[in-house]
DNA sequence: TATGAAAGACTAACTAA
DNA sequence: TTAGTTAGTCTTTCATA
């Protein structure tokens, strides 16, 4: 992982359909090693996809939900993680143990989903915050 | 929006480098189909972006951030979204303002985040949860 | 929807560090 | 032995009808 692995990841983020010969011309490489690296890197689990950023619908929120401490958070969070409108599920240190990060029509949308969770019946209490703006690194 | 945007968003979620051969194919319509609808997908901003998801270093966290109450909030977030390890930066509603999600080599480089967040001068207060787990939805 | 042209990615053989 | 390059081939995308 040196500067030109920086270099290309840095690239992808911003446009992962950059033409090889492009990240190489701008880079003074050859396509071929950026290729090279590329694949190297998808090996390695630094680039752990290729995807796209989306934004379905109006409101994006994250949705905290805390369980009772005597279950397991893993499978309710595999569970969560296949609801529509739910983009990543964490599972996460302090007061609450799960963050949901979810992308919605709108806010009727968000409140079904936040009423899902608390039907769950391991979920004790959640807590949510709209994402009024967000910026990408 | 329909069901074929809908599947076809699923699919480039999970690769985006699928080609539209391929996911014509599984849906069963024509390649040209499939590349008409990204294209206005993209163009009306469902599509924000074709990226790839890394994981460049073995922490990740979220580094809540309260701000003063005089400050443009926005002006903070946008200087922070330039630091390296910094994958988002959202404006959220509720008892902190910013929300910073971060990927760095280790815990050392995350407490180097927080203190430099610390120290800019909008900065009034910090909460940190690690992100033990990561399931996307 | 189908097809040919253009662009991009991949294979493999070669070179250099 | 690993990384980089290059030329030729194959695949995908794009434009047009």
């Amino acid at each position: 992982m040196d500067e030109i692995d920086r270099q290309i990841l840095d690239v992808l983020r911003r446009d992962a359909r950059t033409p090889y010969t492009e990240i190489a011309d701008e880079l003074g490489v050859s396509e071929g090693t950026v290729r090279n690296r590329v694949d190297r890197l998808q090996e390695e689990g630094t680039i752990e996809r290729f995807t796209i950023a989306t934004r379905t619908g109006n409101v994006k929120a994250m949705i905290e939900v805390s369980v009772a401490v005597d279950v397991d958070t893993h499978d309710v969070g595999e569970r969560m993680a296949d609801w529509n409108e739910v983009d990543f599920v964490w599972q996460v240190s302090g007061e609450l143990d799960i963050v949901l990060v979810v992308d919605a029509a709108d806010t009727q949308r968000v409140n079904e989903l936040i009423t899902r969770a608390r039907e769950q019946e391991e979920v004790v209490n959640t807590k949510t915050r709209l994402i009024l703006d967000e910026r990408l690194g």
